[in-house]
DNA sequence: CATTATTGACTAAACATTTACTCAACAAGC
DNA sequence: GCTTGTTGAGTAAATGTTTAGTCAATAATG
């Protein structure tokens, strides 16, 4: 990120401009991660960064300006889509076990993001409109493909607008539980869980040899819009 | 609020006291979830309830004590666990479509105390503890269903510890896409998107005609330990 | 029953802290 | 010597909380 090539000496002076603001930028993403955006406290960023509060204000206009500086440092939207990029040729279940993988290996990576923008959508429009547009992109990304392996005969038609959803659905509730609600309920390694859901749900999307056996069935992933067997009581 | 004057209708105060009490709760649970426990100021909690400060302090101890009062007041685990007493006799699809769709209504009725939570599950160690309890009380009485069904032979053998974390989050995901993603995403209703979630997932986990058809895959569903096909790069 | 005493819902104002933010002054590389 | 990183003292607003006091509904008393 640092051009040095065409200068002659990095200017040390620069240089340590440059690692200040990223040791604050990444203090107050720990910090608004652990306590949320009002939680973090100025004076603690600047407590913890060893410096005095005012000199927060020379390098971010303001409070606010260093949650969108956070934001656009740490965001990993685009690493998030082009992880989708690996959806190549392989069989449907390997692809989507390995894409599964790689979505849980970010997410835990860039985990403080994660909770700092999940926690705070609410009160952010800016941050759900980011995160809404981000995951658009992958349902979107999934949605292909899914109709790619439709096409190859690998899957049988159905809805691919929901089975993305089901599917990450699952993978971020993995992701959720065991981040936050300690060691209470996850023994299971992202891998097997993944595996777990890929495997589950193909075999309720796989052509091979449960496409001639229940016609009404496929219908119904297809459409949705058939009642399952009888009317379902509403109390 | 106050109309009778001469009438004597004993216990008057205290039932003015006691709706007091609900008023408060009411819309500090509002403020909570729309900005954050520490976003909802006393203040603005006295102003939409046209009182003083000060008499919020007549009723609770202080602004935690506040907060754990409406937690008390709303919360729905045990709704949430009886709620999986529907799972009856009914054929597996109907119990889980049931139970999946009065999940995602129960959640949307109460989604106010849900939203404080998931946001401050965090901070607050005591609501990651409450969240955790009924969550495992939740996926153990699923995971006893599956095994149920799968002693019918309803279902065939699999790891019925992760069938219903899939299950849940997908419906999870799709609440929270739902209500805070706004209409970006959503346009499926509730019941098309259990009634699928459902489908799918039981085409995968469904005794019926696939058993025979692949047995390395049934074997791996209930073990999770082989791998899917080639070895996973990990970059 | 009428009078008095006591409770308890409620207000107004101030309290002590904490908050984000400012600014003049200074130090130090360029 | 000019730019710039850094300080330390400072401010106004906002926060949770407390205090002192008002007044009507209730209970006790004669």
């Amino acid at each position: 990120m640092r051009r040095r090539e065409q200068e002659e000496e990095p200017g040390q002076r620069r240089a340590q401009a440059e690692a200040r603001r990223e040791q604050l930028l990444e203090i107050a993403l720990d910090l608004f991660a652990k306590k949320g955006l009002r939680g973090a406290t100025i004076r603690e960023i600047a407590r913890r960064a060893e410096i005095t509060e005012g000199l927060i204000y020379h390098y971010f206009a303001s409070k606010d300006e260093l949650v969108t500086a956070v934001m656009r440092r740490y965001h990993f939207g685009p690493r998030l889509i082009e992880l989708l990029d690996e959806l190549g040729d392989e069989p449907v279940e390997e692809a989507l076990f390995r894409v599964g993988t790689r979505f849980l290996e970010l997410l835990t990576e860039k985990r403080q993001l994660v909770h700092m923008v999940f926690a705070e959508v609410r009160n952010n429009p800016g941050f759900g409109q980011t995160l809404g547009s981000v995951m658009m992109g992958i349902l979107q990304r999934l949605t292909e493909f899914m109709e790619e392996r439709i096409a190859r005969g690998e899957l049988r038609p159905h809805d691919t607008t929901l089975s993305p959803r089901v599917f990450m659905g699952g993978l971020f509730w993995y992701f959720f539980v065991h981040q936050n609600l300690t060691p209470n309920v996850a023994l299971v390694t992202p891998e097997r869980f993944t595996r777990f859901a890929v495997s589950a749900l193909l075999q309720g999307l796989g052509s091979e040899d449960l496409r001639g056996a229940d016609e009404s069935l496929t219908a119904l992933l297809a459409s949705g819009n058939t009642p399952i067997s009888s009317k379902v009581g509403t109390p």
